[in-house]
DNA sequence: ATCAGAAATGATATGTTGTATCTTAACAAG
DNA sequence: CTTGTTAAGATACAACATATCATTTCTGAT
């Protein structure tokens, strides 16, 4: 076990975990964020809001719009149930919601799987570095684009 | 004087400069080349490829495509003339083109003026995370967003 | 139960960012 | 000068994101 201990989900238990942590923030489990939440937990791969509506309207044979999934996205996003890849412009499921820390993201340029990595040291410096220029309520964005082993 | 020497560069100066290395790389400085380079120099945040066409087609009195800008911007990118910021879909030049490293980006959510800051270690460190990952030709993106101190 | 207000979602439109494809222009080598 | 190559233009469209207003759903007081 490492230092500390981060529930990892999967399926249903995610699901579960999610709407826990999205609950304790006194914001409802609905219908339509349980489809989505399940949507974009279902890829493999950072999913663009489109993908979501397209997968979530199929499923449910009644269209989302995608500005009801940008909604339900930012509101996850805020809540640490989903993260936002800036390079690709697409989303992931966190996989252990209710622990907050930064995160990197290595993305692979070829097949487009992403590789969630947990480096309070990294993004600590960030932090700091942009402290140290005057900045405030700094949010850290560490990607690493490549190949990778798989593509290699 | 830092560890190294960065040749900050400006206006003419700057220009001359980018366009050296890009011939260095056996690339042409050409008049649109010249113009995008003259606008994206110009804006003091991180400016749009649309905002780049805006203000050069409007220069020139003859339009420039969208297409092209990206064309040239990634060109730019490439040599290291200018560098995109991933979390604003946008482009910055490089005030000492030549100096070949990885930076980080301090964007202001609120005015949106971007600080370019050089850290290798910093850099360093998500290439060997990725590395350890099996990752290869990786490149990192370290952003910070955040409320810069004029705005706080 | 029913009504009023609030929160969530839907419908629609539009704005912004990025690419694909094909054509035309500029230019250097033979 | 013509031929092959590189750069740029024109056009269309795809992908990503937001703004606005209408409708539905939920909640809580009566």
């Amino acid at each position: 076990m490492g230092k500390h201990d981060h529930h990892e989900h999967h399926g249903e238990s995610l699901a579960d975990a999610a709407r826990a942590n999205l609950e304790k923030s006194g914001e409802k489990w609905t219908d339509t964020r349980a489809a989505i939440f399940e949507a974009l937990a279902g890829f493999s791969r950072p999913a663009s809001a489109y993908d979501i509506a397209e997968l979530v309207s199929a499923a449910r044979g009644k269209r989302v719009a995608p500005n009801s999934v940008y909604r339900i996205l930012d509101l996850f996003v805020a809540n640490n149930l989903a993260m936002r890849i800036e390079s690709a412009n697409a989303y992931l499921a966190n996989s252990h919601p209710g622990c907050e820390h930064d995160c990197i993201f290595l993305i692979c340029d070829s097949c487009g799987e992403a590789t969630h990595i947990d480096d309070d040291p990294l993004s600590q410096q960030v932090r700091k570095v942009a402290k140290s220029q005057g900045f405030n309520s700094i949010r850290p964005v560490i990607e690493g684009r490549g190949i990778c082993q798989k593509c290699s």
